[in-house]
RNA sequence: GGGCCGGUCGUCUAGUCUGGUUAGGACGUUGGCUUUACGAGCCAAAGGUCGCCGGUUCAAGUCCGGCUCGGCCCA
């Protein structure tokens, strides 16, 4: 083996040869393993791999990887989630112009062009991270193969009776001037300013002051509203009050929502400020005035200011309300307020035809489902039950965008009459191709209005549980589903997990994936959220180029528990990577004295005690390794594993171990036989349970060692180890355990004596305490005299508490040098 | 206001579900050592009243109640 560590080849080397062998395909006509999918979220192609990405990614190929050496067949499909609004603002912002000024076509080029270049670039971040992606499934949602899809699965559950076209109240964001779903809005908390106006009674010169943040709503004012229980105000429940400006009269009503503590206690309710104003006006059947505009522009009901901008017509009402002495004061208030996430403009509820989802009427079979769903870690169950609990709203899946899959129906011009597509007609754009019909099954017409709708970009991604599965053209999709593991993130369960299960229980009446593996965010080294305006942003791929993925894997794995959120702090990827330095040390130490080992020829060798102690120690660690797998706890794995290799393999097994190795005049064959066949095998077993976590070096080494001895073409591919209790020796671990306590004890006298470890001992007595002790470490005791160069060593049974004491047991050294 | 999560050496973090060794690991700090794998190393050391108060128990970082501070999500 060469003697420097050069990750950045040897991870090049490996992630082609991987390739080329093309051990992580998923065998489509395997009907003997059982299969093991991974649902796979198809990332947002958003530029270059973050800190995020890679804990994620890191997390779910650990997942295959082992699975894959457990003898799963392993599905990790690989897409790209291409729709969406934050594509269409780049593309705006990057060639100053709006989408509406230009073709839709060109638009949406230039859409898929910044896709691809996106896709390209998170793509050599993944493969610089070593995942075991099946890269043959690639797919993208922007391809009419993806519509098809999503297209069919919506006329399906239109046929089912899921879909939906309504005048509803939506979110809806003015700049990019489309509906929005409740889990793309944000909620940030900004200052606002609180205005307090005289709204007259009607009949009489009283006045009640109304406090306000929005006073351009005033012309939407459709009811005045106070808490019943508020005695300054209930005797005016069933009044009327008179509308600033507006000459106009609504009725004061009493709701017990209402908090009188807020402002004045008096509150103006109009359609629509907020998502309360919606409840109060479906409670009290209110009427609508349609104030605003699609573009974010007050609209004709606005009376004079109609045409502004909302701002613009704030400044005017606040004016207009001023000169007419009806604003009393004003003051500042810290209020939150939802906003588009994507564009981060405040978002309006406004009314317009869209097509709903009905998703809550699904609620009871989401929570039923998610109960049913293995979570690691399992408190975030509640994230989605709450929130599936908590919606007031269907979910709103038309958009009014370019970039995304067509809704695939359209209207009778001469009736109205809704056409479906049939299944068989899909991908198609309605926009661009008519109905494959004569004329109207209603009326008879013949022209048809295609929908200029499209799909919210979770409608591609949250069908994808069935999509790698094979559905719809494999007839036999349901090998694969339920996924067997859905990863996701904290933040994204409310939409991501959700919609997966709406989708999935309504189109298939069962639970998309059978557990869900959540990550938590990476935080910066401040423990801040990671974001470049706060400075402490670390870019994945430098990171990857300066130290390796198996060095930043073992940070996304050891980094804390699973499903917490995680500091990137550089240090801890320099200590992966000083732990890879170490491994590979030990096996280039390992490989030069098994260079005349034959693993077949051992039947003739003679196990010693620390032999039995790290053999039975390291059926151990499987054990342990593997339940931290099984249980998807990976910063356990790995420091199980790292501390092992370190402080029980390298510091004293090997140190122990090198005469033995190198004087097999002293010792015997069969000794040195016995030394040899330990430290092959520990190796290879610690190579082994590290492949999941670090796969390109245990591949480096494995090939150099031990490909001819265990015959594997790649330890990608070797049986994961199973726990051999013929091994595991309790006496031989507390024994060994003694003898390495012993070793450190008089590393300690050598240190406190500022000597170096190998400066000979003439004398070493131990004191064991009794008989039984004395003859356990006499076991070990050649160990001891040569890893630490005593010259006399004597074990003696008596009890004789002088010297050094060795930990909290019974027995004392005393050394002479 | 509600929900969830968290508060453990100077810093980051494990352990809490399932109560029981000397509370584990890393970074940093201090001291020492060129040892036939590794100075990108090795050997050691110091450093913690496990947020606060109370309860249950022979025993509490761990279970229960209350409080407090922080984060996220939702009103």
């Amino acid at each position: 083996m060469p003697k420097e560590y050069n990750f950045a080849e040897i991870e090049r080397k490996w992630q082609s040869k991987w390739e080329e062998m093309a051990i992580y395909h998923y065998d489509w006509n395997d009907k003997v393993r059982v299969p093991f999918s991974i649902d796979t979220p198809p990332p947002y192609p958003s530029g270059e791999l973050h800190m995020g990405n890679v804990l994620n990614w890191t997390y779910f190929d650990m997942v295959a990887r082992y699975k894959r050496m457990q003898g799963f067949n392993v599905l990790f499909p690989q897409g790209w989630d291409c729709h969406g609004l934050g594509i269409e603002i780049q593309v705006e912002k990057a060639n100053n112009i709006r989408k509406r000024d230009l073709p839709s076509d060109q638009f949406r080029k230039m859409c898929m062009e910044l896709v691809e270049r996106y896709i390209a670039m998170m793509k050599e971040g993944i493969l610089k991270l070593g995942c075991s992606i099946d890269w043959t499934t690639e797919y993208r949602t922007m391809d009419p193969d993806y519509w098809r899809r999503t297209q069919l699965s919506f006329i399906l559950l239109q046929k089912k009776g899921y879909m939906y076209q309504g005048t509803h109240p939506v979110n809806w964001c003015p700049r990019d001037e489309t509906a929005i779903a409740d889990a793309e809005v944000d909620h940030i908390k900004r200052e606002g300013t609180l205005h307090y106006i005289r709204f007259q009674l009607e009949g009489s010169n009283e006045y009640l002051l109304i406090a306000t943040s929005r006073p351009e709503f005033i012309p939407a004012c459709v009811a005045v509203e106070v808490n019943p229980k508020d005695e300054r105000y209930s005797k005016y429940i069933g009044r009327k009050i008179s509308v600033p400006l507006m000459n106009r009269e609504v009725t004061i009503i009493g709701e017990e929502s209402v908090d009188p503590c807020f402002g004045t206690g008096v509150v103006q309710i109009c359609t629509y400020g907020d998502k309360e104003d919606v409840k109060t006006v479906m409670k009290h059947k209110l009427p609508v005035i349609r104030l605003l505009t699609e573009n974010g522009r007050i609209s004709e009901a606005g009376c004079k200011y109609a045409g502004l901008y909302i701002n613009q017509a704030r400044a005017a009402i606040v004016e207009d309300l001023t000169a007419a002495g009806l604003l009393e004061k004003t003051e500042k208030i810290m209020q939150e307020v939802g906003v588009c996430d994507r564009c981060k403009t405040h978002v309006e509820i406004l009314e317009r035809k869209q097509w709903f989802m009905n998703t809550r009427k699904l609620t009871d079979a989401v929570e039923k489902a998610a109960n049913e769903v293995v979570w690691y870690p399992d408190y975030m169950k509640n994230r989605l039950v709450d929130w599936a609990k908590s919606l007031d709203w269907d979910w709103v899946i038309s958009r009014q965008r370019l970039f995304a899959t067509p809704i695939p129906v359209w209207y009778c011009k001469n009736c109205n009459e809704l056409i479906l597509a049939h299944e068989d007609w899909v991908p198609i754009d309605p926009k661009l191709k008519s109905p494959r019909l004569e004329k109207c099954p209603k009326c008879g017409g013949k022209e048809f209005i295609a929908e200029q709708d499209v799909f919210d970009t979770w409608m591609d991604s949250s069908i994808t549980c069935a999509v790698h599965a094979g559905w719809p053209d494999r007839a036999d999709w349901k090998h694969l589903f339920p996924a067997d593991v859905h990863p996701s993130g904290t933040d994204i369960i409310r939409t991501w997990a959700y919609y997966l299960m709406v989708r999935h229980l309504a189109l298939f009446n069962e639970k998309p994936f059978k557990s869900c593996l959540i990550n938590g965010m990476v935080l910066g080294a401040d423990g801040r959220k990671m974001s470049k305006s706060l400075k402490n942003y670390a870019a994945a791929p430098e990171v990857l180029n300066k130290s390796g993925a198996d060095a930043t894997r073992q940070w996304a794995a050891g980094g804390g528990a699973t499903g917490s959120d995680i500091p990137y702090r550089a240090q801890d990827v320099e200590y992966g990577r000083r732990f890879l330095v170490k491994l590979w040390n030990v096996s280039g130490f390992a490989s030069n004295l098994l260079a005349d080992y034959k693993p077949q020829e051992n039947a003739d060798m003679q196990l010693e005690l620390l032999d039995k102690w790290i053999l039975s120690k390291t059926e151990n660690l499987t054990k342990k390794v593997t339940e931290a797998f099984e249980k998807c706890q990976f910063n356990i794995a790995v420091e199980e594993i790292r501390n092992f290799t370190w402080h029980v393999f390298c510091d004293f097994y090997v140190e122990a171990v090198k005469d033995r190795l190198y004087r097999s005049d002293v010792y015997g064959r069969a000794n040195r036989a016995a030394a040899q066949y330990t430290l092959y095998e520990v190796l290879y077993r610690v190579l082994q349970l590290l492949a999941p976590v670090t796969p390109h070096l245990t591949e480096e080494i494995y090939q150099h060692m031990y490909l001819d001895g265990k015959g594997f073409a790649s330890i990608q591919i070797s049986p994961w180890p199973k726990v051999n209790p013929a091994l595991i020796n309790e006496t031989a671990e507390k024994d060994g355990d003694l003898i390495t306590a012993i070793m450190s004890e008089v590393r300690r006298d050598k240190a406190e004596k500022k000597m170096p470890l190998n400066a000979p001992i003439k004398n070493l007595a131990i004191y064991a305490g009794n008989a039984e002790t004395a003859g356990a470490i006499q076991q070990g005791c050649v160990d001891i005299a040569a890893t630490l160069k005593i010259e006399n060593i004597k074990v003696l049974a008596e009890k004789l508490p002088e010297g050094r004491q060795v930990g909290q047991t019974e027995v004392y050294i005393k050394p002479e040098y």
